[in-house]
DNA sequence: ATCGGCTCGCGCAA
DNA sequence: TGCGCGAAGCCGAT
């Protein structure tokens, strides 16, 4: 691995071709990378700050009707938020966070810039506001791809079909893309630009300000955001639990996962970074391969599937075989029926699936194992596959800290066949994979996963997570 | 404990 | 055109 200030080309691209103009700063527009450290489109925007010899401004547009957004999600994004605009003070920067629509802000704030940096979604309103603002901001739009490891279209130009698939397109390029990203000095501090903004130190107030759905409460109890809180947990894992990841990625009862998915949704550590750091840890190669796949291949397989599907959170995005198979299936008998409000109260027969549901309602989180249970069985217990899939997306997105991320739509999709391959013919399923409660006993001891769970949502209930419904 | 079949289609070899 | 093989499994046979 070498150690470069320079970054890969294949990362920025133009999204307009409006000529250079006079201004008073380069705005860098922090919208999915929020981070002060390890990103891409931050270092960008300060190297060209400096050969304009301008100021930098760096923006945040906080909007209170993100899609599927609550209390929950807005409060792990401002913490980060708060750790971030500390980071860019020690950096000579000032962190700008004004109420809006994101594409908005960045328009009020690209009127007196050279040039606008941004950082990459991509999700549909991701990149609708980027779009809108490439066309309306009247100076040249740069975006920077930093959160993920290879670009997405020099992975592959088209949808892939499968893990096994992508998985040789990524492994080429990783070598080119993990790359240490040095840190380049701000010539000109930019730490008073005189651009008013949020107030970021009082979180309890600004939250009660927006006007978003505050029924799902925070979980700062357990988790809290932050690239100081993403480091600490990564050093934490590799120090203690990197050992055992292997053979306890089945074993909901442990807990020797990173819990690092939540802050790479809100960009608050990069991929990069995190890939390079388990890399150089002293792990056997079977472990690193393994970590590898899971935070490179699965990951970016999933920016894949929602960059190249139009229709990423529609029950068509299936394919073919899997539409079919369900279809054909749909009027099987079902043995248990349960309506939506009684899956989101975890009232089912089932212990092991409500102990799933409730620690994602209590904690914001759930083991990756239990993931795929949880939403197989939602396919089983439902009226319609088409219906299950709209619940099950819903509920992850309302209750995952990391709900609406390429991985929440690519995670649901997969439990009705996607990315994946056919499996015995059976009622309801089809021939799309079966899990069973045998399972889950065969390979976890999941008793003692439930006890877990016990415990945690009575400390979570002692933390204030309460629920109306409940 | 371990193994093969289940069932579809991609991607590569020929 | 044929063939190997696959995002995390299940089940029954041995």
């Amino acid at each position: 691995m070498t150690s470069t200030s320079v970054i890969e080309d294949s990362r920025i691209q133009r999204l307009n071709d409006a000529p250079p103009r006079e201004g008073r700063y380069v705005l860098y527009w922090m919208q999915q990378s929020q981070r002060a450290e390890f990103n891409h489109a931050l270092e960008y925007a300060i190297q060209q700050a400096n050969q304009h010899g301008l100021r930098l401004a760096v923006c945040f547009g906080l909007t209170d009707d993100y899609p599927e957004a609550n209390a929950r999600h807005y409060r792990f994004m401002l913490e980060g938020l708060q750790d971030t605009a500390t980071a860019l003070r020690r950096r000579k920067i000032a962190l700008v966070v004004r109420k809006g629509a994101p594409d908005a802000v960045a328009l009020q704030l690209a009127r007196d810039a050279a040039l606008v940096v941004c950082d990459r979604g991509y999700l549909r309103h991701q990149r609708d506001w980027r779009r809108r603002v490439a066309e309306e901001a009247g100076c040249p739009v740069v975006q920077v791809e930093s959160d993920v490891v290879v670009p997405v279209e020099v992975t592959s130009p088209k949808a892939e079909y499968a893990a096994r698939t992508i998985r040789p397109k990524i492994h080429t390029h990783l070598d080119d893309y993990l790359i240490e990203l040095r840190t380049t000095a701000l010539d000109k501090d930019s730490t008073r630009i005189g651009l008013d903004g949020l107030d970021l130190f009082d979180l309890d107030s600004l939250l009660d300000r927006l006007d978003i759905d505050h029924s799902v409460p925070p979980v700062s109890h357990l988790f809290t955001g932050g690239t100081a809180q993403a480091r600490a947990r990564l050093s934490r894992f590799l120090d203690e639990r990197f050992k055992r990841y292997d053979e306890n990625r089945k074993r909901p009862e442990t807990d020797d996962v990173t819990h690092l998915g939540m802050h790479l949704h809100f960009g608050q550590i990069s991929p990069v970074y995190v890939a390079i750091q388990v890399l150089e840890s002293a792990a056997s190669k079977k472990l690193k391969d393994s970590f590898i796949e899971e935070l490179v291949v699965r990951r970016e397989l999933a920016v894949n599937f929602v960059h190249y599907t139009p229709k990423y959170d529609s029950y068509s995005c299936l394919p073919d075989w899997a539409r079919r198979t369900l279809a054909e299936h749909k009027d099987d008998e079902r043995e248990h029926r349960y309506t939506r409000r009684e899956l989101e109260t975890a009232q089912t027969h089932d212990r092991y699936w409500n102990a799933a549901m409730r620690e994602l309602r209590y904690t914001g989180y759930m083991h990756n194992y239990m993931r795929m249970y949880w939403g197989k069985k939602i396919l089983e217990w439902s009226g319609t596959p088409s219906y299950a899939y709209k619940v099950a997306l819903e509920l992850n997105n309302k209750y995952f800290l990391d709900g609406r991320d390429p991985n929440s739509f690519a995670n649901v999709a997969w439990i009705f066949g996607l990315h994946d391959r056919p499996w015995g013919e059976r009622d309801v399923y089809g021939t799309v994979r079966y899990m069973s409660a045998a399972g889950l006993e065969r390979k976890a001891d999941i008793e003692r996963y439930v006890e877990k769970i016990d415990e945690r949502v009575e400390a979570a209930r002692r933390a204030g997570v309460k629920f109306d419904d409940a």
